[in-house]
DNA sequence: GCAATCATTGCACACGATTGCAATACACTG
DNA sequence: CAGTGTATTGCAATCGTGTGCAATGATTGC
């Protein structure tokens, strides 16, 4: 029932060291305080009897928690599988990141982060910060937060006058070494696949078109997904006689769907038609023929993304930054 | 720098409520003791005045922290990339899972774990059980935390005489289930992928060659990698004048991997040679052609392992369980 | 009508750590 | 030697909530 837990407090520490409580607090806390041979004693009596501090009291006690909320976009259900393994990929170096300022992740899915209204969310769940993961869809109430001085930062789209610390892939410009890449391979039309309104991918598509000289079509799905973009692309390529020289999509897990659907069709990539995806997600190497892709680094991110958050929870607030991203040319 | 938090208090309810603080406490913790409209009153007044309560102080006084601790194998270094995408599903629904029983999910990477013996993790990071995913390593540490009476369960490979709760798919019903497969389809011989000393591939593999009568040889690799069943693959049928009619691979990563080798030496698949992978991982589907693979229901996973670690927080002890495994042929 | 029972509420302390302030001891200055 | 300063430590209050026990008033039984 009751797990014994640690049974050595502070209060013990002390009387093993002959010293009072408060000054194991202080000795642990290395405040300038306490005689130095005291400290190291006191920290090696704590060491050799395996203390651990108790966090709840801790936090109570200094009103803060050394942990970070990330909220992420899991799949509601099962067989919905939506979710991209680039925010996994993501999710794993924010951890590392955050373990690195001895921070502690609690992870919520967006649903049940949403169970709370968004201002009451870091009381509520005890938090000192929040990262938010692909949450493009709420500026206004992200806004609302930042405007309570809530310290949080937002992996997504840049643009200019959000009042909130957001890190981003410079979409734009990846969108732009897409084009300038089919250019060089010489392609006269290109086809773009991606859902409307989802912010980082119009940026792409924005980036794209403004470098892009050539013969332009857009095909708009519906969402991200394998399916829907394969789908897509069938029906097209049945209606259209001509496939596009170039097909650039708005994510890896579409691309593979593009690519999907022009196997089907008979068509050769890259020979008749290249492809570009968005991501480097892991699969994008897995995939046969290996996926051409624009890269977004995972490692850098998250460390922008901690380091900005720790900054804004010592109270400096923060502006974005804009990742550097470049193009892998691979198979396609 | 002081973000303003919730200044609202309990003794701020009382006060509003006409009260003393106890009786707030007894009334939002539904308490027999206290009268049903007052209690109700209660409610009503915390819930306008959006009050939440300070888990800190909650859990410090109550002595748990409605907080379990989720340990996955992140990659180390961002070049590695090895996580499995099924392991990022499996958490999905772990979270999910989680909340429904009002849990909250303190994530740590396998590194930093161990940064801290297994059996003070719990009371280090303040968590009320655990849950491990993909460490089917250390045995002898979890059967010492299982000594300790630590509540915490594993997935991974079910095997008799462990002294905890694993919960897993059942892998050897899966390699049979391939092996009929195979059989089925007439194939004659077989070649497994997959390294030695990873429990459940091992016991994957187990499965497969109780059930199989055809003949068969094992291509002993060192990591679960894509990279590495490919490489391997390749150079085994460069010294190998024929193909086998079928393979069967360790996780879908290595399936894929393969599928590139084969695909490199000119063998059709699934016509000269058919291939199975394990896992059902999201890539499966995406994968060009789609995947033959075995399935883990991510979701019942979740929830058997979410159950009973709840149970053992409880004071029941658990044993294991083993999920239904199905086979999903699609195109290899 | 009096005592016993019950339902409801408040008092006061505990949880385990941090911190402002006072206390002590000692050194140093003039 | 008195006075001031410095280094080190302990006392006691505090963070916000939960809970054993006593107290209160209402109800019941005889």
């Amino acid at each position: 029932m009751k797990n014994p837990k640690s049974p050595i407090g502070m209060a013990d520490i002390a009387r093993l060291a002959g010293v009072s409580r408060p000054t194991v607090s202080r000795a642990l806390g290395d405040s300038p305080l306490v005689n130095q041979e005291t400290k190291d004693r006191i920290k090696e009596i704590a060491q050799r009897h395996g203390f651990i501090i108790n966090r709840s009291a801790q936090n109570l006690r200094r009103k803060q928690t050394n942990t970070v909320a990330v909220i992420i976009d899991f799949p509601a259900l099962p067989q919905e599988r939506i979710s991209d393994p680039f925010h996994f990929e993501l999710l794993g170096n924010i951890s590392n990141a955050l373990a690195n300022h001895g921070q502690d992740i609690l992870l919520c899915s967006t649903q049940s982060a949403h169970s709370v209204p968004l201002g009451q969310l870091m009381a509520h769940k005890g938090v000192d910060g929040i990262i938010f993961i692909g949450q493009s869809g709420q500026k206004e109430e992200l806004a609302a937060l930042a405007e309570q001085g809530a310290p949080f930062v937002v992996w997504g789209a840049q643009s200019t006058r959000i009042p909130y610390c957001v890190v981003g892939s410079d979409n734009h410009r990846g969108g732009q070494l897409v084009a300038e890449r089919f250019e060089k391979l010489g392609r006269k039309s290109a086809l773009f696949i991606g859902p409307r309104g989802h912010e980082e991918i119009e940026m792409r598509l924005n980036g794209f078109t403004k470098a892009w000289v050539g013969n332009f079509q857009e095909l708009a799905v519906q969402d991200l997904s394998f399916q829907t973009s394969r789908d897509a692309l069938g029906l097209w390529l049945g209606k259209n006689k001509r496939a596009p020289e170039a097909i650039f999509a708005g994510s890896d897990t579409m691309a593979m769907g593009a690519l999907a659907a022009l196997k089907e069709a008979g068509i050769s990539v890259p020979d008749e038609c290249t492809v570009c995806g968005y991501d480097d997600s892991p699969a994008a190497i897995y995939h046969t023929p290996a996926l051409t892709t624009v890269k977004q680094d995972t490692a850098e991110a998250a460390n922008l993304l901690v380091d900005r958050l720790m900054k804004q929870i010592e109270g400096e607030p923060q502006t974005g930054a804009l990742l550097n991203t470049e193009i892998v040319v691979r198979g396609t």
